[in-house]
DNA sequence: CATCTATAGATAGCATCACTGTCCACTTAT
DNA sequence: ATAAGTGGACAGTGATGCTATCTATAGATG
């Protein structure tokens, strides 16, 4: 098929497959001459992942071209895809590590230890957690601090029922897509569920309709 | 103090903290001459709380200063501050309602129903989780609906949990501030949880070092 | 075969966002 | 007296995610 073709069937403009293709998050179609190239079901997938990566998990492009790289890049084992997609999902930034950054990463450590989690020390999610309870502390809210065990208790339930999910595909490439497919919306799903279950618990609670 | 100790204080540049006061994040100081200012705890505490929004909490300028001054604003019920903080922190974006998207709200209305939630058909997040549940479906990853009930049940379970913690907080300002700080904040620390305890899962089935 | 539309690739332009820097006429501190 | 700090206005900056335009060509249609 022709980019006219690709565009309507995934509903992205022409200039942004043009971009994307710049951009590596989809490759160029096959050429036919200097000014022609064919795109098949292939781009269509392609494109319409990087869109929903983008749109739905809301990634940069750049990490997008990461994740989508991984994906169906060189033979990575599962774990290592997962590693590095998560890398990829969590902006870097970088941090002063004060007392209350240590303090708080002690207290991560202990909650990953007692729940008897293998978590490599350079996870991104890691640091990013620490952040967050770290300026948690420094807002005087420590008192969250104690809805950590259940916050975690839920996520060890989740990702148990996540891995088990994806084992019941067949193919490898089918468990790496939805390994990167559900690290980047799960994330999306969750949240929604998180926010809807807080007004419909406030509204018991509080409301008086 | 002045400006020079308020950004000591709080380790925000003098001039972001100009544009912060610019942008509405954060009051003027009470004036004293015709160029100068005081500024005191409140301040520091707006400005702090601002940067936690912006930086931790990933919020836009214009997110934080909705959340920040409802908070602070006339006094509303926490129900209705909680729709208010929700309503800022999604992302608004126009959506085709196609036959999958539709598809995709009868299940989320299903969900809701099943589990007795009360939610606004308003909710943003609403919207979020069906735009996300489309896509996941438009993906042919239909698999991880399944995992939809055992989702909503923790977030149910959390939701819980966070709004028994607030109302142990005496004071409708402690109250409301907590609400803004964990809806916002919450996000983070759940979302890398869920990532930590995904890699310990992977690592404990795919892996063997 | 003429003509019209479509195309690939290159380059430039645009809008938004979150700052950051500069300037001025002033205080305030030493 | 002089140096440093200040509030406010406004301009500039760098990153990001597209869009628009241009050119030389290719395919589609009468």
């Amino acid at each position: 098929m022709r980019i006219a073709e690709l565009s309507r069937r995934t509903g992205v403009p022409i200039p942004t497959i043009k971009y994307y293709t710049r951009e590596g998050l989809v490759p160029p179609g096959e050429r036919t001459g200097p000014n022609q190239a064919r795109y098949d079901e292939t781009h269509v997938r392609r494109l319409k992942l990087a869109r929903a990566l983008v749109e739905v998990g809301g990634l940069s492009i750049a990490s997008a071209r990461e994740v989508l790289t991984l994906m169906s890049g060189p033979g990575l084992s599962t774990l290592e895809t997962l590693g590095k997609a998560q890398y990829a999902l969590t902006p870097r930034k970088e941090r002063t590590e004060d007392e209350t950054w240590r303090r708080a990463a002690a207290e991560v450590d202990a909650i990953v230890s007692e729940r008897g989690w293998q978590v490599r020390e350079s996870n991104p999610a890691r640091g990013t957690l620490i952040d967050a309870l770290a300026t948690l502390r420094r807002l005087g809210h420590d008192d969250f601090f104690e809805i950590l065990g259940p916050y975690a208790e839920a996520a060890e339930r989740l990702a148990a029922d996540e891995v088990k999910l994806l084992m019941r595909r067949g193919d490898l490439e089918g468990v790496l897509e939805g390994l990167v497919v559900w690290t980047a919306l799960g994330e999306t799903v969750l949240a929604s569920l998180r926010l809807l279950a807080e007004e419909a618990e406030a509204t018991r609670v509080f409301g008086a309709f």
